[in-house]
DNA sequence: TTGGCTCCCGCAAATTACTGCAATAAGGCC
DNA sequence: GGCCTTATTGCAGTAATTTGCGGGAGCCAA
């Protein structure tokens, strides 16, 4: 229960301040247990401090993802956070056809990123990658 | 140079029509080498058929993606799409800061594809899966 | 050719995400 | 504690993409 405390450290340590906006934030990401809309964010927000703008709700998840304490997850068209869990990486498998969302170890990915790296010098963006395609039961559904 | 019938073939074989705007969109996907944003697929079209839609052009270019006929490449915010050449697929690596393009051969996905599949029934999307991450230019660039 | 069932288009408005700017407040310094 | 610098907020506006609707057009069958 507290990524709080370290994602705190984080902004400070990056020069950054702690508002209340932010803590609320901060809180509702934390608070869910898997991913949550921006608009979801938002409404929770305001319950706790009723002037937070929509605005902020995404300048902070943008800031929250850029020093690494969320991670985006792209579900549908819209976009979903939750908490960076070191302890508990995990990409995602979202399924163009229903949107169901199922976790993918790292570890499957491991050897793609390192050859990225060492051939191109290229660092992928793992945190942040979901993978898209059709889930074997949409997939079986849709067998004729 | 011609995709187009078999395209067309496509489009029929699944009940869809082939109409003029149709084809405008396919003969300006078709045309250009690379890749191409909607506003600019929307700015050619309008010189064939002026009274065009930019919502005709949305929903043509998704309609072509959903039968395999173009592929979607997301650089910065914005979508863009090329045609698909089974004999040349590829995937993409785009930059997070400087927006720069790399194609990336399919082979080193074909592992990873490969146990999604068998491991979890999943079939990944991987004409259309770009990687984020950082060029190897920016991350020298970025260096203190 | 003609009839007719649908799909498709253009238009407008909605949704989702992001940005510029002036006012406000966080955090360090004394 | 009070002041000062500057990051941050709220507001309003913009950009990109999607959706609802009613009229219009494509394609099959006769």
């Amino acid at each position: 229960m507290s990524g709080h405390e370290s994602a705190v450290a984080r902004l400070r340590a990056q020069g950054y301040r702690m508002t209340p906006q932010r803590l609320s934030v901060l809180d509702i990401v934390a608070g869910r247990s898997g991913h949550i809309r921006a608009d979801e964010v938002w409404n929770q927000a305001k319950a706790q401090h009723p002037y937070v703008d929509l605005a902020t709700i995404y300048r902070t998840l943008q800031l929250l993802k850029r020093i690494g304490v969320v991670t985006e997850v792209v579900i549908g068209n819209k976009l979903h956070f939750e908490l960076a869990d070191q302890h508990n990486r995990h990409n995602h498998m979202v399924c163009s056809d229903c949107d169901a969302v199922q976790t993918l170890s790292p570890d499957y990915l491991a050897e793609f990123s390192r050859r990225l790296e060492q051939e191109f010098g290229f660092t992928p963006d793992l945190d942040n990658l979901t993978i898209g395609g059709k889930c074997a039961k949409c997939h079986s559904n849709a067998a004729p």
